[in-house]
DNA sequence: TACATAAAAATGAATGTTCATTCTTTTTTT
DNA sequence: AAAAAAAGAATGAACATTCATTTTTATGTA
């Protein structure tokens, strides 16, 4: 059975540009949603502070957004997909082990450098009982790429034979700090401590 | 000139008797914020339910602490200075840098490990703008003495010469993501575990 | 193409609840 | 009996969410 659809293209032009609208206003709110807590905190961010900083009544949040905290746990998850996406980029998984790691590793310190306000979003998250408990879940699938590299680093005698969690906490978490101290202004980063922070991380799990 | 009191065992008794209430309500103020925000964050613990898990009428919460605010500053600054207190419990200037280091590192993840909902109140409050400013420097200033004894470590030629805020990163900072982990039932941590990660620690910022 | 009407989207104001803080009263201590 | 500490109820503000209305967009007709 085919179904005919017949459809002028200055027609297909004005849904596409509603569609679009409706994408930009989507994402004025988590941009909003993602300063306000960063700045201030989930505790001290209002709905109506949200509306207005991606100017934006109220009332419209709860067209796209069921309420407060399916908010911040759908901005949470879309961030999440976005610095994953930038992570594993560039990847192959037929890539050396030494070679792969190093790659994702400063593809994940390129976004984090460079998705300053985003990064720091996401520690939040991280760090407190923000987001609920799916969305977290949800939120660390997508890191199943690089324990895959772990693992056959591991069989390949690259790699210490250490718990996952150990690689990740010695190589990916301390950037996160980094780029907190850098927003509060207590350090300036550079080419040079990126650098640095590559072979700290890298020494921590070679074998 | 002296001044001379004249005061009788028992009235000094019932005095420390009181001090001593006194006392044990406000930790149990300061435990129940740490228990409910861990569990619920800040947006998410009214004074009420404090007042409730510390047995202790709301208003009795402002005889000790001027506002909300204020309670989860003092939280945060007297569970830091216990953990700052830890960490250098038995350490001494004049050690050598390598065992000092690994002294104080192994004190700050037995205090992270035995005082676990404290770590994570920790750094909930690290992570977010929860505490203001003046709490977080005054929580800050307490690392002096590790820094001192990186200095040496690089006069020395036994540790990197790296920024301080890298060597932070790369050996206190993954502990705190390790008991978050285990806490949420990620991760079962064992001694090896630890030790894996004093290695991690000190591999990432040896000469 | 121009207009009329229906549908959808967006709004600002209204609602009801939650909660930090204060006030008055009661209990405990001196 | 006075003073201090603690309590529970009261207050008022802030806020998430909903509602009634307006504005914008889509559709059908001439």
């Amino acid at each position: 059975m085919n179904i005919h659809f017949y459809v002028t293209l200055s027609r297909i032009k004005t849904i596409m540009a509603k569609l679009q609208k409706s994408i930009d206003k989507r994402n004025a709110l988590i941009k909003a949603t993602i300063a306000l807590v960063n700045n201030n905190g989930f505790h001290a961010t209002p709905m109506s502070k949200i509306a207005k900083m991606a100017n934006v009544s109220p009332a419209t949040i709860y067209l796209y957004f069921e309420n407060k905290q399916d908010l911040v746990n759908k901005t949470y998850i879309e961030v999440k997909e976005k610095f994953t996406a930038h992570a594993f980029n560039h990847y192959k998984a037929d890539m050396p082990v030494a070679a792969g790691f190093k790659l994702i590793w400063n593809s994940i310190a390129d976004f984090k450098f460079n998705n300053c306000e985003e990064a720091i979003f996401l520690a939040q998250c991280d760090n407190t009982p923000m987001v609920d408990e799916p969305s977290r879940q949800k939120g660390i699938q997508h890191f199943q790429t690089l324990l895959e590299l772990w693992e056959r680093g591991k069989e390949e005698g690259i790699i210490k034979p250490m718990s996952n969690y150990l690689l990740y906490a010695y190589t990916i978490i301390p950037l996160s700090f980094l780029i907190i101290s850098q927003r509060r202004g207590a350090i300036q980063l550079t080419k040079d401590h990126v650098e640095e922070a590559y072979n700290a991380a890298w020494n921590s799990i070679k074998l």
